[in-house]
DNA sequence: TATTAAATTGTAACCGCTTTCAGAAAAAAT
DNA sequence: ATTTTTTCTGAAAGCGGTTACAATTTAATA
């Protein structure tokens, strides 16, 4: 059981008996190279166990092999899925992921950026503020980034957005739509970028539908599900004529239908509800809960190919792509009151 | 709107009027450094925005100061959390993280780490064969790692387990205690390694209290909430007189849950039932459902711990450290029947 | 076959930092 | 004030690659 020692490009090239730049190129499908020396360095390489030092290629000018994410939590359903589905096409084209999280204020920001920088080729990034693509030009000139937001009202200042706003404004149209005048919201986390974007979707689609203020109740809520629970608890002590509730994810909205269960309301009888995630119980609850879809994983796509594409064309662009991609809506027993009846 | 170009070291040095070597002492924190020349130096550095080259930093033998992990799938909640408690110490001691996904072979498996091992200063890692921490010290000499696994069975090979098999032989044991003699378990995806387990732990404990072969009844399940509700379909058209199901997780639990209120049973009073993993919505169903906790985030902060300890002490060591994470069973409504009434 | 063009391969100069070793400066001792 | 220590700082040699440019080999052309 010998100790294999970490091989080198020199020893390759010196077993090989070639010069380290062929052994380099060799490396690097440079197309200058016979396919005779090739197959011969490669295996001289693989008796060696030899892998180039990803440090020495990033120094001397190379690649690194390796993107970058940096997304406002680690954690959860997005963080997740979009890792997952970067991940298999980053393996495929040999590239590794380095994940960061995001701190709050932009000189923070920008410092974990700068520390990242050194390492990566490119960088997925999601991050309010103004003109973000311009001071990351004027940053990191060198590093090619792509933008992402769930805030579609960003989406003149960032590459990709995975639409939050319509969601929340297409399931509110559609309660509304199946003839409910007096509508509730319950919340999600105060503060959260999603729960503000998702209330103002269905405060637009109130709107736009003339339903009177006193007409449309607010709940407090924080995404989880007891939060929806009690949110419904609070309603319906308080009033009796709310027939629709969009609740900003779908733990509140089971949260909900919970409460309602117990207190033998009939869904959606009495009261029909939309949520949004879409999560798998969606489907299985009684009723089964409407819901608002977001591809996450298509989101995490089209990140990868924009970033790619941006590393390989060596373009930093400072101007913003501008993609969106939209929500679906699913709609579910929760809102399928036939009032034809 | 100038464009910063990247700094170097040598710029730092040369506007500060040291020498590269008295930057990089500074940066490393080298005690030989007069505080004065430390503070002017920084000063410098932030004026010219200069951060250190990783790149260079790993080729002159130096730090990667970023860390390695490798699971079997980036996905799901054991991914999310477990990332999300790492990267939060990670940060704070400024490493970063970098995750890739698992292959299947061996050799497919260890090209990954070797792939990985140049941009990292020490691997936490999921793999299961013999021998495993002896292999990664033979192959990879100089490349701290910490291997993990929810197998049990596997103590001897790792350093860190967070116990599937006892989580499911607490929940069996429990509803055997319970006073159920006839039992049905729902196992997990086929082939997944947690399914094994978990099936490995419900049948060691139904082996220990005597329960007769007959009485036992083994469901095929993929841990999806569809086969819950299957699986207890196929089950009571089969026979009436299970009255306790351990389900391999808490989706299945569920889906089976949602059967049984369909069709008019009364839980506990009919059937009690448990699940695994203890998600948010166990704590709010009717009844709220029986689960086993496995403290994920403990797992992810020991294994970092672990890892930091191996990297500064540079001992890499060959022996596990067979540390085990005990699951915690809760107990709720679904499996709480007061047989004393 | 000699000559020239094209295809391969080798040489050597970086890339930006760490660190050993030696020298300079400051502090302590004589 | 001079010598001896102790501290601090600088010079220079790598670390392991990439790549421009030179050298060499092979193929093409006369």
């Amino acid at each position: 059981m010998k100790k294999e020692k970490e091989s080198t490009i020199y020893d390759v090239a010196r077993i090989a008996k070639v010069s380290i730049a062929t052994v380099s190129r060799v490396f690097n499908k440079s197309s200058l190279v016979t396919d005779r020396t090739v197959a011969h360095v490669l295996e001289v390489a693989k008796k060696l166990n030899f892998s180039p030092s990803a440090s020495a290629r990033g120094l001397s000018g190379g690649k690194q092999e390796t993107i970058g994410i940096i997304l406002p939590v680690l954690y959860g359903n997005l963080f997740s899925e979009f890792i997952y589905s970067i991940q298999a096409l980053a393996e495929a084209r040999g590239y590794d992921i380095v994940v960061a999280g995001q701190k709050g204020s932009p000189e923070e920001f920008f410092a974990t950026v700068k520390k990242l920088s050194t390492k990566i080729d490119g960088l997925i990034l999601m991050y309010h503020i103004e003109g973000i693509k311009k001071e990351m030009a004027r940053r990191f000139p060198k590093l090619p980034n792509i933008v992402l937001s769930r805030f579609v009202k960003y989406r003149e200042h960032v590459d990709l957005v995975l639409d939050n706003f319509s969601g929340a404004f297409m399931a509110t149209e559609h309660l509304i739509t199946q003839g409910n005048r007096k509508i509730a919201l319950i919340k999600g986390e105060e503060g959260n970028i999603d729960a503000i974007e998702r209330t103002e979707g269905f405060l637009s689609a109130v709107h736009k539908f003339g339903i009177k203020k006193t007409d449309v109740e607010i709940l407090e809520g924080t995404f989880r599900q007891i939060s929806g629970y009690n949110a419904v608890q609070e309603l319906f002590l308080k009033r009796k004529d709310i027939s629709a509730i969009f609740a900003s994810n779908d733990a509140m909205a089971l949260g909900a239908l919970n409460w309602m269960h117990r207190y033998g309301m009939k869904i959606p009888e009495d009261v029909e509800i939309c949520g949004f995630d879409d999560i798998e119980f969606a489907q299985m609850t009684r009723p089964s809960l409407s819901s608002v879809y977001l591809n996450t994983s298509l989101f995490g796509q089209k990140a990868f190919e924009m970033i790619m594409e941006m590393i390989s064309e060596k373009r930093i662009e400072d101007t913003p792509k501008q993609l969106i991609i939209d929500p679906e809506l699913r709609v579910r027993e929760s809102s399928s009151l036939d009032r034809s009846k």
